[in-house]
Order: structure tokens, then sequence, then C-alpha cells
DNA sequence: ATGACCTCCCGTGGAGGA
């Protein structure tokens, strides 16, 4: 089963790249960041007609996510991370597909830092980190997919010293997101691809992609379940070749087949 | 480097992004 992560960068002007893209590597799940668009104008007739059932979090202008599922429809368990009163932002949704917890989520960018936007990222960080225990506790399936905002070592910033006072790559930030990890979640990219310089973001300026000047802040984190039955993973980086294109290129994994239920009395 | 480039909005430039 694949299952992708993708910051559209605004899913009505991105919907002909987006459709070309469901249609090419047809995921079963799809998380989608970066919607810019209010509920009542998210494309679900389009998503329809590609064979995707759909939920999603709008906002006019800025943030949004979604989640779709190839010929079914996610049930909606969550929108919003918990106490957010005081955010107004959509940059979380989340729903059971395929017998798993899929959260989707948009972290704040953060920066100019130091100031109010960079403390907002690591508050919204602290949001996410208690409710990321929760979710460990439940014992079941989780994937956590989206974008981060956050290159978590210098394996993924094509240029690390040109960053370390930007709010992607702030000390205080890839620690946040090391404390994450170690409540027992993994980084499935990073950890089919140990060594390897992996991007999902090329700016659109300077030329960025053709000189391959990326950065990885698109992210899967998997649960422990999950996390076993991790086959393989990429990016699909020619789609930030096409016209017209996202600044984010899609990332995906793929997961083995369930495991066969345990039989009765095993333990 | 107040740069670039791209998205959105009721706009005809500004804000936000990373």
């Amino acid at each position: 089963m694949r299952i992708a992560t993708y910051n559209v960068n605004g899913v009505n002007g991105r919907l002909d790249v987006l459709i070309r893209w469901l249609e090419e590597a047809a995921p079963q799940i799809v998380c989608l960041q970066e919607l810019k668009a209010s509920d009542d104008r998210f494309p679900w007739r389009a998503v329809e007609a590609a064979g995707y059932g759909a939920i999603w979090h709008g906002q006019k202008s800025w943030n949004g996510v979604a989640i779709l599922a190839r010929g079914s429809d996610p049930l909606e368990s969550r929108r919003g991370l918990p106490d957010e009163s005081d955010d107004p932002a959509s940059r979380y949704i989340e729903a059971v597909v395929e017998g798993m917890v899929v959260g989707c989520l948009y972290l704040p960018n953060g920066n100019p830092c130091p100031g109010p936007k960079f403390d907002y990222k690591l508050r919204w960080f602290e949001r996410l980190i208690a409710y990321a225990e929760e979710l460990l506790e439940l014992d079941v399936p989780v994937i956590l997919a989206g974008d981060f905002n956050v290159m978590p070592s210098e394996l993924d910033v094509y240029k690390p010293e040109r960053w370390v006072d930007d709010a992607l790559f702030r000390v205080e930030v890839r620690d946040a997101y090391q404390r994450l990890l170690q409540q027992g979640w993994t980084d499935a990219l990073r950890s089919l691809h140990p060594q390897e310089r992996i991007y999902t973001f090329w700016d659109y300026m300077r030329n960025a992609y053709a000189r391959n000047a990326g950065l990885r802040i698109d992210h899967f984190l998997l649960s422990p379940g999950v996390a076993a039955r991790l086959k393989r993973g990429d990016v699909d980086s020619h789609v930030r070749g096409w016209d017209h294109t996202s600044d984010h290129a899609p990332v995906w994994i793929e997961l083995s087949d369930k495991p066969s239920r345990r039989r009765k009395g095993n333990g």
C-alpha cells in the first residue's frame, strides 16, 4: 500500500498538476498541505473524478490540509490539534483509513526568527509533541505525515551553514523534532536511506531545482507497528520539474500488507 | 542583499512562504 504527502502550494492553482500526479502515482492515501482555499473552494469534484474520497480543513488564502483515499471516504477522527482555542490556522486533520490513524499536518514556518512567528512555531510543535504521545499510547497503527518545516539534520540541507539561523533549521526546532522521534516514531525516509541526501522542497528562486539546492522538510513519522511494515519510500522529485508545479515534491512510502491476525491465545 | 519567485486576494500591490 502506497501513502503519499504533498504540499501543493495552492490546491486550485495546482489542480492540473495534482490530478496528473494522482493518476500517475495512484497512491491509496494522500495527505495534502497548503490548500490555500476555504472549505467551499476545495475542488472535491475533480478529486472525486480522479477516484478519491476526501476530507479537508480549509482556510481562505493560507494553510489548509486534506486527506484523500482512493476508492473510499476517509473517516475523520479529528480536525485541529487539542487545545487550539488560540490558533485560527487550519494545520491538522486526521482520519482512519485502511485500519490506520493518519494525521496530516502543516507545521508553521516560523520565520522571521526570532519573533512572534517563531514563538508560535515552537508552541505548535509542543502541542504536536503532546498529542503525538497520546496517539502512541493508543497502541494502534499511526502515521503522521506532512510538511514539518524542519530539516532534521545537515544531510537534509543543501548548504547547512547558510541555514543555521533560519526557523527551519534552528537548534530549538531540530531538538523538538528529535524529542518527537524519541517518543518512538520512525522517520520513514531517513530510516530507509540513512546516508543519502534527500530533498522534498526546492525554492522557486535562484534556479534552486536545477541546482538541486533543496531541503528535506516533508516527513512521514510511523508508529512502531507501521514502521515494521515499511518497505520502500522516496520522493517523486520529477514532479518538481513540471510546469506550474509546487515548490514541494510529493513524498511516498510503501507498506507491506497488514500482518495476519494472531491466533487467539498467542499471548 | 530591502534581491530573486510563486501563491493568494477584490488586488491592480501586499502578505506569506521557506
